[in-house]
Order: structure tokens, then sequence, then C-alpha cells
RNA sequence: GUCUAGAUGGUGAAAUAGGUAAACACGCAGGACUUAAAAUCCUGUAAUUCAAUUAAAUGAGUUUUGCGGGUUCGAUUCCCGCUCUAGACACCA
């Protein structure tokens, strides 16, 4: 009989929907809170990356309910940003509009993937009931400062320091950064805004400008984000390369005179010799070179620098009067930029490579520096403090006004600051950033936002910031707030001291340097604070694979589009490179030119007179147009084998290319579970085969511990393989079976469950983990590093010498040997 | 470029306190059932050499875990040097 999957999934996604998972049972105090990062809600919807990670979770929270732990397992969403906005813009709504119905569809499209969530603890980043505790943590860091390995409130510093001096010790404070500013459209762009120095949007030219920013002051946690690595539970590779990007660094410093001007540089071993100088672009230093040589007309350069392109390496060729009186060079460059702020001397071998290189220009100089090797031990890092506010509308207001030019926060009493209306006219015609808002000043009287023509100091009205908070100021803490998600008097409420941290937590290794940090720094300023009791975010974290799929892209030049195997290497740099929908592309790779949107467009073809495109394996993502969504495979196969499937395809951690292929195994597999439980006609179970099957239980439980799901299920296909051919039907060891393989696939097992005389939901059950010791070892007899036999024996077998006698003598080459290699409980090797 | 990872059959992969490489699947080939197709079931499937037989089944050996070295009785696993691929590089989240 066929498993017919839609009648029966129908039935228990409605039960499921009903179905109580997470009722807290205060008897048992276990607790496991397990998360995934939030989605953005892209108006693509859902695709396949994500829901791999949802259900990933979806299993571990299944399992671990099932050896009685209360489960925590929630979703939420991160819908502040850019891509929300810019999504809105290009549907022409507003960005609230957008979010809103985008979350509706996305709650929809996780339903379908017969997963639990706790969907009374929803939460929204853009919610004002939200955001008012991510300003609230803003004006907490605001009114912080760090002294001695503490927090202290900023107050304590009032009688000793100016109100103006206290931007150098809060933990959120004013300075001067670099922006991406484009003088055409005359506003900040972002790095996904921008292609090979030009804007992806008209392609206008973009410089770095400076300008006034929030700051957090990340630098300060320094020691703590390293010390707390010790007790967490994270991959050695993905601590490794947090720890770096921290790049906490003994180095010897000295100064150097360059162009009148003492500068401070870097080396890791003060005694190696100085063969050259690179400065960090951009940079300080950097531009202080950069001015010098404005002055000597070398425009050409300079104009390459603006670019930002990890590739270009900018040699100047200096004389310094050192020890040997030899040249040496200064490079302006990225090439340290992970590793040094200002300058570092060459040391390594593979430095000596990025000499060769070969290099734009060389320019000439006269003048000297004076060098000398006076070497200070110093401490360095990489880090940097977040850049803390955007230009842009779509994003929480920071909660601070001027008067006299200085901030002052806004009491928070009157959290939140609301992000004002904006009409959609306003919005569209990209006006979007709150200097473009009339009722945007703060009247402090009557503590409410008024018009800024009002603005007086005298009356007390004050204009307030018009930059919003980065989406990391949402999500660096919004693990707490599924604590209790409508909770008005606090982040969270008293359940906090049940639930506490995040045991596991899922989601992508690209947030590493960036969420992932952010989150630890907030976790341990407000354990300083005293607001929570631990100083980690999450105990163990893993990382989440991502899915590749194939991209279209073409080549365009103001209003040409050149094909792919026409376009000469030197050439590309200035090509704009553009992704096309799959629904553009004919016969597998060319473009197809009939379409009316390419008929503006000048075509340079090749000689089979067609466009060529060019095919990339890149991240799913909907600006590249190769998202896949679950639900057309649902569709088709199925809930619980969409489900068994995306778990089969590999290890969680492994990237993969997105393929199809195989899915008709799991359909079987799920068919044969189905035959067998319901025709029950086979044999009892005998004691060897009892054992086997035990074994193969016991490495079900032990890939569970290590959260390795994947090799479970060839686990499950050689039970049933076995049982099958064997004709065993056990009516306890099948049920226990069953209960395990109801992680996985919730719908089908929930139907044999019921089949099988039972009334409640499979998921009342009880996962009871077996142990199991065998009594024998198995040894490798080899001759010459050969396998040549296979022995069990006993274990209590204790007298091994006699037992390596007996193997050599009597069964193997009695006659001569060189050497006998014996390894107790394991191998036996005979060299002759 | 710098940093962090990864690379195993036609494909996804399995195997590490160093000890039978390729489990479990997909695909493919051949067969059974069927008017036919689908579904299902059976057999084979890293490469290669040799032995043997009417045939089938079988047996013995060599090579093989991106490339080149090293340590070891023994390396997919540890070390060194490369190549290629992916992610991060601070305003995508």
């Amino acid at each position: 009989m066929k498993y017919n999957y839609k009648k029966i999934e129908k039935i228990w996604q409605k039960y499921h929907k009903k179905f109580n998972f997470f009722k807290i049972n205060i008897n048992k105090n276990k607790k496991y809170y397990i998360l995934n990062m939030f989605p953005y809600p892209s108006g693509y919807g859902l695709h396949i990356g994500h829901s791999i990670g949802y259900i990933y979770t979806d299993i571990i929270a299944k399992y671990k309910s099932g050896l009685g732990y209360n489960i925590l397992n929630p979703i939420g969403f991160d819908s502040f940003g850019l891509p929300a906005e810019q999504y809105a813009l290009k549907m022409n709504k507003l960005p609230s509009y957008i979010v809103k119905k985008n979350i509706k569809n996305y709650k929809k499209q996780i339903k379908n993937l017969g997963v639990f969530f706790n969907w009374k603890r929803i939460i929204n980043t853009s919610d004002k009931k939200y955001y008012k505790w991510t300003q609230y943590i803003f004006i907490k860091l605001f009114n912080s400062f760090y002294y001695k390995n503490k927090i202290l409130p900023i107050k304590y510093l009032y009688s000793k320091i100016k109100y103006k001096n206290l931007n150098k010790y809060r933990l959120a404070y004013l300075k001067k950064s670099y922006v991406n500013w484009c003088p055409k459209l005359n506003s900040v762009l972002s790095n996904d805004e921008i292609e090979n120095g030009r804007s992806i949007r008209g392609g206008y030219k973009i410089i770095l400008k400076k300008k006034i920013q929030w700051h957090l002051r990340i630098t300060k946690y320094i020691k703590k984000l390293l010390k707390d690595f010790n007790y967490i539970k994270w991959p050695i590779d993905i601590k490794n390369n947090q720890i770096k990007w921290i790049g906490y660094k003994k180095v010897y410093t000295i100064k150097i005179k360059l162009f009148n001007k003492y500068l401070k540089i870097f080396s890791t071993n003060k005694n190696k010799n100085l063969y050259s100088i690179i400065f960090d672009y951009p940079s300080k230093y950097s531009n202080i070179i950069i001015n010098r040589l404005k002055k000597y007309n070398k425009i050409k350069i300079l104009n390459k620098l603006n670019k930002i392109n990890y590739n270009n390496k900018y040699k100047i060729l200096v004389k310094i009067k050192n020890n040997l009186n030899k040249k040496i060079y200064i490079y302006i460059s990225n090439y340290y930029k992970n590793f040094y702020l200002n300058g570092v001397f060459i040391k390594y071998k593979k430095d000596y490579n990025f000499l060769k290189i070969k290099t734009i220009s060389i320019l000439k100089f006269k003048e000297y520096i004076n060098l000398k090797f006076n070497f200070k031990k110093e401490y360095i890092y990489n880090l940097k403090d977040i850049i803390f506010s955007r230009q842009r509308y779509w994003g929480e207001p920071i909660p601070i006004y001027y008067n006299n030019n200085l901030p002052y926060n806004i009491d928070i009493k009157y959290l939140p600051l609301k992000l004002p209306n904006i009409s959609k006219n306003n919005f569209i015609n990209k006006k979007i950033n709150l200097n473009n808002i009339n009722k945007w000043a703060w009247d402090n009287k009557n503590k409410k936002v008024t018009y800024k023509k009002y603005i007086n100091n005298n009356n007390k009205i004050y204009p307030l910031d018009t930059n919003t908070m980065p989406s990391s100021a949402g999500s660096n803490w919004y693990y707490l707030r599924y604590i209790s998600p409508n909770y008005n008097k606090f982040i969270f409420n008293k359940e906090i001291n049940f639930w506490k941290n995040v045991d596991l937590y899922i989601g992508g290794r690209e947030h590493i340097n960036g969420h992932l940090l952010y989150s630890r720094f907030i976790t341990k300023f407000l354990n300083d604070l005293n607001i929570i009791k631990f100083n980690e975010p999450f105990i163990n974290f893993i990382p989440q694979g991502i899915i590749l799929n194939k991209t279209y892209i073409i080549y365009k030049y103001k209003n040409k589009i050149y094909s792919y195997d026409i376009i000469k290497y030197k050439n590309k740099k200035k090509l704009q490179k553009i992704y096309v929908n799959k629904k553009d592309i004919i016969n597998k790779k060319y473009l197809n030119i009939n379409k009316k949107k390419y008929n503006k467009y000048i075509l340079f073809k090749n000689k089979y007179n067609k466009i060529l495109c060019k095919i990339k394996l890149e991240k799913m993502s909907k600006s590249k147009y190769n998202i896949i969504t679950p639900d057309s495979i649902i569709n088709k196969y199925g809930i619980d084998c969409y489900r068994l499937y995306i778990m089969f395809i590999g290890p969680f951690k492994n990237k993969k290319i997105w393929n199809i292929n195989k899915i008709n195994g799991i359909k079987r597999f799920l068919n044969k579970i189905w035959n067998y439980y319901l025709i029950k006609k086979y044999n009892k179970i005998n004691s060897d085969d009892k054992d086997k099957i035990n074994e193969y239980l016991i490495n079900i439980h032990k890939n569970f511990d290590n959260f390795i799901l994947h090799k479970n299920i060839s686990i499950f296909m050689k039970i049933f393989n076995f049982i099958i051919k064997k004709k065993i039907y056990d009516i306890n060891l099948n049920k226990n079976i069953l209960i395990l393989l109801a992680t996985y696939v919730p719908n089908i097992t929930e139907e044999i469950w019921k089949r099988l005389g039972n009334r409640k939901s499979i998921y009342n059950e009880k996962i009871n983990k077996i142990k199991y010791i065998s009594n024998n070892i198995k040894y490798l007899i080899l001759i010459n590093n050969k396998i040549k036999d296979i022995i069990y024996i006993n274990k209590n077998n204790n007298n091994l010498i006699e037992l390596k006698k007996k193997i050599i003598n009597k069964i193997y080459y009695p006659k001569k040997y060189k050497k006998i290699i014996f390894i107790k409980n394991k191998i036996l090797n005979i060299l002759l």
C-alpha cells in the first residue's frame, strides 16, 4: 500500500497547530533554550537555506523534549534595515506595510515545514514595543563608562570633567568616521550599494568622506571577550576566527618622521631589519601621505586610491636614512587591514611576495626620514569600535537631542521615541532619512516630539538626532526578548532566571565578526550593569552551511551589454555585473534577448549571435535571483519527505550545492517504513539481532548528543534494511524506533502511531537512552600491514600475553618475523 | 591581498585518542514482474592487472582520499610547502 502523504499530512498539520508542545513542566527544572538566527522578512519569502536551520533545531528540540527538557524554541523577525527599505522602494510601498505583509507570508511558509515554534513568543524588531528596549540599552551605553573592569554611571564624572569631554568616556559616543559618500545622489551609501567604486543605482562616483557618527566602545571589552571563550562550547574554528578578528597582540612601536610629522608605526619583531612600511588605507596616516601627494600633483594615483578594491596595492618609494643607509619602500594598501591599524614592518616571507607584485606606479621622493630605533612594547588590537549610526529612515531613531550641539538623552520614561511616519511620496522620491522630516524636534518641557520650526533653546525645544541605528542594534540583544515578548515594564520578566542564555544557537558563519561578537559585547555590558546574571549569550553555536545555487550574470557598461565570452580581461573591471533572473535565460546559458527590457540596450553578441551569461555557484540570495523556496518541493513530495531529505543531503555545517536528484531515495524509504509498520506478520527478535539493533540505536543517541543529524538517517535506513530482511517484528522495539524517527518526520510517524492503537500524540512519549556495552573486542590481524583476519575476543579475557602468543605461534607464521606490533583492544601486526 | 575554513567514486557522502577507505543513498547497467508504462524487487557498480572456467560464481595482486614532501610498522586523519573553491574584511543581515 502506498503512503498517501497529502491526505495524512493535512490531518496532522491541523492537529499539531493546537498541540501544546511548549508547556512548561516546573517539576522538571531542566531547560533547553534553542534558537535560530532570526530572518529578515524579505519579500521573496523563505528559502531553502532558512528551512534547513529551522528543521535542524526542530529535530533537536523534539529529541530534547523527549528526554524530558523544557524547551524554548522561538522565532522572530529582524525587520529594520536596508533590505526591507530597498524592497519597499522597489515595490513602491512603505517599509512598514511591506514588513507586515512579509511577516505574514513568512509565518505561513514556516508553518508548512512541520516545525514547532513558540508562536506565542514571536518578536519583531521594528515594533515600537520592541525597539523601546533597543533605545533603552542605547541610553544605558550613552550614560555609562568603563573604569577598571567595571561599568559606572557617567554622572560620576560630572564634577570632574566638562560635559563636552564626557564623549571620550561614554560607551556610546560621537566621533568622526569614514562613510561612502555619493555627491551626485547627495547621500551615504552602504557597501552593498557600491560596485567598483561606483553606485549601483546610477553608476556615480563614490568618495570616502568623514562624518560624525555614533560609535559603541566595544574595544573596552576586548579582554573579557577573549577570556570568556574559555567556557563556551563554540567550535574551535569559529572561536579562532573571532580571536583573530579581535587581533589582540603584542607589538613593538617606533616613531618615525615622515613629511615633517611624527607617525607611530608597529613591528611584530624588534630584531628584524626595517624593509618597508605599509600604511593601512584608509587611515589617519595614509591620509597624511595622500595629502602630501596632492601637493606634488600626483593626481593619477589618488583617483585610484578612492576605489575600494582589495587587490590594489600602492607603492611609494621613499628613501629613508636608516642605519644601513638603504632605500626603503612605503606602501599604502589594505594589505594589512585585518592586522594592524596604522602600519607595519615587513617581517614574514610572504611579505616579500607582496613586494614583488607589480605595483601601479612608483613615485620618487627626495624627502628623508630620520629613523631612531627606539622600540617600545605595546599591545594593539584589530577590533574597532562599532559604528552605530546610519543615515537612513528604516531603523530605530537614536533617542538623543542636542542642546548647544551637545548630546542629551531623552528620559527613559518617555521611550519609545517613535519612528516618524513618512508619506509614501516622500519615501519613494528617496528623501529617505530623518533629516527631511519636519516634525522632528524634542520638546523637553512637554516631553514630546514637535516641529523643527519651533526649535528654541529658551523654550527647551531642541533638534533631535537624525540618524537611525544599524540593524545589529535590534539583533544583538533579541534573544532576551523571547523570555517575555509582550512584557511592558522591562526587557524581560522573572522567567529570565529559568531560561537564562541560549543553550544552542544556529546560524550563518558570516555573522562571526558581526552579530555574534556584538551580542557577546551587549550581554557582557548588561551583565556588568547587573541586569542579567550571565555574561555570554550563546553557550553553544553551530554554524549552518550555506546553500549554493546557479546564478546568471551579464556584463553591462552604460547602455551596452556584452556577451561573456567576448569580454577581454582588461575591460572586465570597468563593466558592471548584473544578475539576471532565470526566467530571462534560454538554452541554459544564453540571455533571452527577445524580452522587452533588453531592447533599449546595444547588444554585443558573440559569434553564435547570442549573449552568453556567466554562470556561477553562489549563496542563495534574493538579489541574485537564485532562491528556491521549499513550497514547490513540499507540494510534490510532502513535508516529511522534504524534512528528511534536507537533513540527509549532507553535514549541517557543509556548504551545499542545491540538487533535488536524491530525493527519490527518501521517498522510497518513507514508503518502506509505511509498509513495514502496517503489515504485521513477522517474527520475534532473537538476542543477537537485538544487540545489533541496540548498537545502531546507541549510535543514533551519540549523534544526537553531538548534533550530527544527517548520519542518523543512514542508521535508520540500516535498521529498516536489517529488520525487513530478517523479518523481525518486535512491538517494543518498533515503538522505540518510531519515537526516535518522529523527531525527523512528524506526520507519517503520528499516523502510524495512531494506527498502532495509541490515542495520544507520539510527542507525549519519552525517549529512553539505551546503555549497551559489547562483550567482545575486535582485533585486526595484519601481516605486513595487510589485513588477514578479524577476530573477536571476550572482553573478560585478560591474559593478553597468552593471547598474543597464541595468535603468533599457532595461527600465523610460526617461523620467522622481524617485529610484532601489538596494540591492546585494536591490532596485531606481524612484520616479516 | 589578509584572515577563517574546505577538497574522498559518475553524484551526496561515511570512516579520525592514526589501524578493513568508499557504509547509507542517488545515478547508471543488466534482469524479474507487466500488453505497456509507472511502481516494486533482484544483481552489479573506485580504477586496473593476473589466474581460472563451457558459462556463472570465484580467487590473487597493484594503484587510489586535490598536488608535492615528511613523521610512523601503518596517514583520508598529524606536520611542512603548494593549487583550487567558499565565507569574512567593519554601512547586507
